[in-house]
DNA sequence: GTCTATAAACCGATAGAC
DNA sequence: GTCTATCGGTTTATAGAC
């Protein structure tokens, strides 16, 4: 039954890029030789060109593919009313996505600048409206008065930035389970914007006397 | 006068980890080739292991000597009174110091995974050296009442993943003055970590109850 | 679909002339 | 101190047998 060679392209091709993923994160794109991919899947490097047209476009499809799923999930994720829900919403959806992609992750911010321009700059763009999603939310609980926030733009980048942190220490099996690690990050973000309570109070007193 | 050869030691070879850096940075460790370094310098590939002994030591210098400047900067850094005043200063100092050497701070992350074990557990040690000095400026507050943080490791992660990601967008001619940015990261630092005033209420109103 | 073999170029590092 | 030349090995990608 063993047999050397054979039809597996529907196979094969899934396991070239799980290999390449799984390198690309653990070495780095440049330190990843196309054989040493090929070994990992357990076929020469000459075969790994019927499944990628070159090892550029193995790393852009990993990238642009994760970029994909981050924008589909947030975009299937059930929406609760009002921004401080929402943000909770966010952030718990950030970090528990992001924890269950290790690698996608890791290489979607080291091996950015391995892409040729027109890849990096769609991969750009994917990211860019992800982060709107957020600033979206940051906005209307600005308008709405529920969060304090100086500079949307910028607090969308530093509250993202935050929680892409947690990817760098968390292990599954450490001292915090996973629903902690995103409850008190979720209470970080939200301290961090919230309008403070007495911000609140002083703002409804001179509602009220503007009323008189 | 011109000349192609001639004593150049003492002005070479800082211009090799110049350029080492400046292409580490932008291309990668594993992209830059010792040919490209020397070209940047304008000397032969092999004139440049008459400052280092191989490519590795050329990074481990690098970030070691970028550590070393972190920890002696805060050090030097002048400190005020009481956690809260503390946490400003570190934030503010955070900011300035790694917006000003953008390149050591990008290889510094992005790099640490190309260095021999040895090498990078020394920069790991000195990297949790500096995070313990916040670390333990949360604590003091912590313990003092006046910061309300669920557990100090992971805020301490998680402030400074929030502060490093400003380089990652900040441009020194952008909207935002380097002041600026800074008042902003560290209201979001101070908001994130202080003990809301209806709690401290709470905590007070509390204490005179145990007091009678 | 996978293999072997190979082209053409590049790599880090060293030797020895000047 | 810098050069040129080179060793021994690697790289991406392709050609052609099976």
């Amino acid at each position: 039954m063993a047999r050397k060679t054979g039809s597996h392209s529907d196979i094969t091709g899934p396991r070239v890029r799980a290999a390449a993923l799984r390198l690309f994160a653990a070495h780095g794109f440049a330190a990843v030789s196309m054989r040493q991919i090929a070994a990992e899947v357990g076929v020469q490097a000459g075969a790994l060109y019927l499944y990628t047209p070159d090892k550029q476009s193995l790393l852009f499809d990993l990238l642009r593919e994760h970029m994909q799923e981050v924008l589909d999930a947030w975009a299937a994720e059930e929406k609760p009313d009002g921004p401080i829900n929402q943000l909770e919403t966010f952030t718990r959806f950030h970090i528990r996505f992001h924890l269950e992609r290790p690698e996608q992750v890791f290489i979607s911010y080291m091996e950015l600048r391995n892409l040729e321009q027109d890849n990096f700059k769609a991969l750009e763009n994917m990211r860019r409206q992800y982060e709107n999603s957020l600033e979206a939310i940051l906005k209307r609980g600005q308008d709405e008065g529920v969060f304090d926030v100086d500079d949307t733009k910028l607090t969308t980048l530093a509250l993202i930035a935050m929680l892409n942190g947690v990817t760098s220490w968390y292990k599954p099996d450490g001292r915090l389970s996973l629903s902690r690690v995103e409850t008190i990050y979720s209470d970080m973000a939200g301290k961090a914007v919230r309008m403070p309570r007495w911000k609140e109070r002083q703002r409804k007193l001179e509602a009220g006397r503007a009323a008189e």
